[in-house]
DNA sequence: CAGTGAGCGAGCTTCCGCTTGACTT
């Protein structure tokens, strides 16, 4: 058995507890609470509304053990150091740890330090406090708000509009976001312009021929107009009358947090918001950065100094510059420091490709963000046109000094256009120009972009909406609700007018552009558009862009002990609960239905709305002798936009492709999706490759094949005394198929070897199979 | 899991923020 140890000390995660327990030696025992370990209970919202909101805590199923084994350490130890994040959520923890391990105040220490470096440890144990009150205070009214927000809104639109759906005040208004983009996009209309781009050419002082490539700072708002430009300049000359030269700088940015990380992943790398968490968790677990959710722009002095070290070495010293970054993030709690490199020094670390490459990417921003600035100098031409007020402009920069852009450049959203960078051909002032070519060419405007989940995230952090802790779960939520999807969509390609001038002659162009493809972007549903705009009629107030930063104005205000917490969740909820009853009682339920106009031939009405299994299409109504007859949509297709000759396409299905195999071959909208059927069997179509409206006999029976022979790959083993017993290969490994039942096979077992008795017993000795939707 | 588009009515769904694994078919 192991000695006691005197000092326990409980921080939030593992990690941390297994690197700060080697900072403090023997006499103190560092173990975790793995976060929260109690939380509001499910029965009757976890709040007693009759006595000042008073929370029902009960402790998290899954964190029964970890009590326990504090439980214990606690009572044995002679002080408890209570060491969670210095945060709202942090302080409520050691309170929560407080009453359910029953500390006594006098061996009861609280400590706080924003980075995990010995110093900043040993200091934190010098200055101890008590657990603050009031920032514990403001947590539970944080708790208790969100809890009576998602609670009763949630049921509302299991009534209104569909089951199971949920609405919360971070979830809901994350989705707004995303509907009023989309609806935005679908009102743009896009603007035509032309744009002149002038090719020039001269001789230069050696009397070497050069060209200049420039563009006229005006642009035409239509075809004629840059016509008569261009036929004006058939006789007009072109001078250099100004070269102006400007130097400028550009500095790094500062060193990533989740939100920037996360968007500069998916910039680069294309990584989901989650993929970059779990990768960036290994990366921490394994000592390699430090912890990856957090606010904060700040490095500790630790990481300052190596940093300064690693590029002076590494570069030279001109290229090192101490910087210290103040975010800008409203709401920011700043418990730990920015992600960086536990070790600035290391440049390479992970367990695998995609680990290597977001670990080399901290490595980079970390360390660019401890660099100089680079110099730039930046020349503009100026080229005047004899008679006219619009000149030409070339524009080229030079790079002086590359400074921090020598290890990293951060992305950009937005899709860069036109010239602009590299050298430019050694023009002088008053040098006379000769036209090699001028192009007038059709431009459009483009509406906003639609939302990346990054991009989103980062929309969301600027709004104050979230936490470090909850951007990747809230994308996930409300892609699992259905109120978005993820998808990529095709562009369009469009042809572009233009005419250009050569030799003298105007001449038309040909050429197209692609325009509007999306990839990886969100899209809101048909039901996120509908529950979104139940809310937004019925609880304005929580869907309001501003609702979380007004009700984190009065959580500081009870932090700051000037209010009482559960006076505040009063004064919410009494008109709150007035609305949602209101809305209960008297709101009407929500389909989105909308009327497309009548039949061109039976003159039936015929609308669009959500359905119990999602949005249809319907032609008629129930009447004594009529029956609806029904469709889905299409993937793509809105409610909000489909047109009526789209809705009647839609039944055209199913439609026979005649026989095959002596029976009828149909293709129709399944449950998922467009697919063949053909003796009791589905068979899906491919996305984006077979459309249900156009698909062949031929193709059909291919697709038919192709299933057939990827069902049998699957097949490990079968046994002739019993058809239902079946052990498959399936996408973890093999499994055992029983009566449409699924079994796992122990590990070290060679599936292949399995006799119908151990099949059998593996079916027999399966755990229950626990309750899922 | 492969239809249907409403209905007996029981029993369930749901929030945000802290943390990690466990484990899927």
């Amino acid at each position: 058995m192991r000695n006691m140890v005197d000092n326990l000390v409980i921080v939030e995660s593992p990690a941390k507890a297994k690197t700060i327990g080697k900072y403090l030696g023997k006499d103190f025992l560092v173990k975790s609470s793995f976060g929260h370990i109690r939380d509001l209970s499910k029965k009757d919202y976890g709040i007693d509304l009759n006595n000042q909101y008073q929370p029902q805590y009960i402790i998290s199923p899954d964190k029964k053990k970890i009590v326990a084994e504090l439980k214990k350490l606690a009572k044995e130890a002679k002080t408890v150091w209570l060491a969670s994040d210095e945060d709202r959520e942090g302080e409520a923890i050691a309170w929560h740890l407080a009453e359910v391990l029953k500390l006594p105040a006098d061996k009861t220490r609280r400590i706080v330090f924003h980075e995990i470096t010995k110093n900043a440890i040993l200091g934190a144990i010098d200055n101890p406090r008590s657990v603050n009150q009031n920032l514990v205070n403001a947590q539970q009214a944080r708790r208790v708000l969100d809890r009576l927000v998602g609670f009763e809104l949630s049921p509302v639109l299991w009534k209104k509009v569909k089951p199971s759906l949920s609405a919360g005040r971070v979830q809901s208004v994350a989705v707004r976001l995303l509907v009023d983009r989309e609806r935005e996009i679908l009102k743009f209309v896009s603007k035509e312009s032309f744009r002149v781009s002038g090719f020039f050419s001269f001789n230069d002082k050696k009397g070497k021929p050069a060209h200049l490539k420039s563009e006229l700072n005006q642009r035409f708002s239509s075809l004629e107009e840059a016509r008569a430009f261009i036929d004006f300049c058939k006789t007009a000359d072109f001078l250099v009358s100004g070269i102006e030269t400007k130097p400028s700088t550009k500095s790094p940015a500062p060193p990533f947090t989740t939100s920037t990380l996360q968007q500069e992943a998916s910039r680069k790398f294309s990584f989901s918001v989650s993929q970059t968490m779990t990768l960036a968790q290994h990366l921490y677990e394994a000592g390699h950065i430090t912890y990856m959710r957090t606010d904060s722009v700040n490095l500790s002095d630790l990481a300052l100094n190596t940093a300064s070290k690693e590029i002076t070495e590494e570069f030279g010293k001109e290229y090192a510059k101490r910087r210290l970054f103040k975010t800008k993030v409203k709401g920011a709690q700043e418990a730990h420091e920015a992600i960086r490199p536990s070790y600035m020094n290391k440049r390479e670390a992970g367990a695998n490709a995609n680990e290597k490459k977001l670990y080399s990417l901290i490595w980079k921003r970390a360390i660019a963000s401890q660099m100089s600035a680079a110099r730039l100098e930046k020349t503009t031409i100026n080229i005047s046109i004899s008679n006219r007020t619009e000149r030409f402009l070339s524009s080229g920069e030079v790079l002086l000094f590359d400074g921090f852009l020598k290890v990293y450049m951060e992305g950009s959203d937005e899709e860069k256009e036109g010239n602009g960078n590299g050298l430019l051909p050694p023009v002088t002032k008053d040098q006379k120009l000769d036209i090699d070519n001028i192009e007038a060419l059709q431009r459009f405007t483009h509406y906003p972009p639609r939302f990346t989940e990054a991009s989103l995230v980062k929309k969301m952090e600027e709004m104050g909406i979230g936490r470090p802790s909850t951007y990747a779960p809230t994308i996930s939520t409300i892609q699992n609700r259905e109120y978005v999807v993820k998808e990529d969509r095709p562009g369009i390609t469009r042809e572009l007018k233009g005419i250009v001038l050569s030799d003298g002659k105007i001449t038309s162009i040909n050429k197209s552009e692609k325009s509007g493809y999306e990839k990886s972007k969100l899209f809101p549903t048909d039901i996120g558009m509908v529950v979104n705009d139940f809310l937004v009629e019925h609880f304005s107030n929580i869907m309001d862009f501003n609702f979380t930063a007004s009700v984190e104005k009065d959580f500081d205000s009870i932090a700051d002990g000037e209010l009482v917490w559960h006076s505040m969740i009063h004064k919410f909820y009494i008109p709150f609960h007035k609305k949602v009853d209101n809305t209960q009682k008297n709101s009407q339920r929500s389909s989105g239905e909308r009327e497309l106009g009548k039949h061109p031939e039976t003159g039936e009405t015929i609308i669009v709305r959500i359905g119990r299994y999602g949005p249809m299409a319907q032609i008629g109504e129930k009447g004594e002798d009529s029956k609806p007859r029904f469709a889905r949509l299409q993937k793509g297709q809105l409610i909000e936009t489909i047109t009526l000759e789209e809705a009647l396409k839609l039944f055209n299905l199913p439609r026979s492709l005649g026989e095959y195999e002596d029976t009828e071959l149909i293709v129709g909208m399944g449950r998922f999706g467009p697919d063949i059927r053909h003796k009791g069997s589905f068979y899906s179509l491919k996305k984006d490759l077979d459309d249900p409206m156009t698909i062949t006999a031929d193709r059909a029976k291919e697709l038919i094949l192709q299933k057939r022979e990827a069902d049998l790959k699957k097949i490990i083993k079968t046994f002739d005394n019993d058809p239902d017993l079946m052990v498959l290969n399936g996408r973890y490994g093999p499994y055992i198929s029983y009566q449409k039942s699924n079994f796992r096979i122990p590990k070290n077992t060679d599936p292949a070897a399995l006799s119908y008795e151990e099949c059998k017993d593996l079916i027999e000795k399966a755990p229950k199979p626990k309750k899922k939707k």
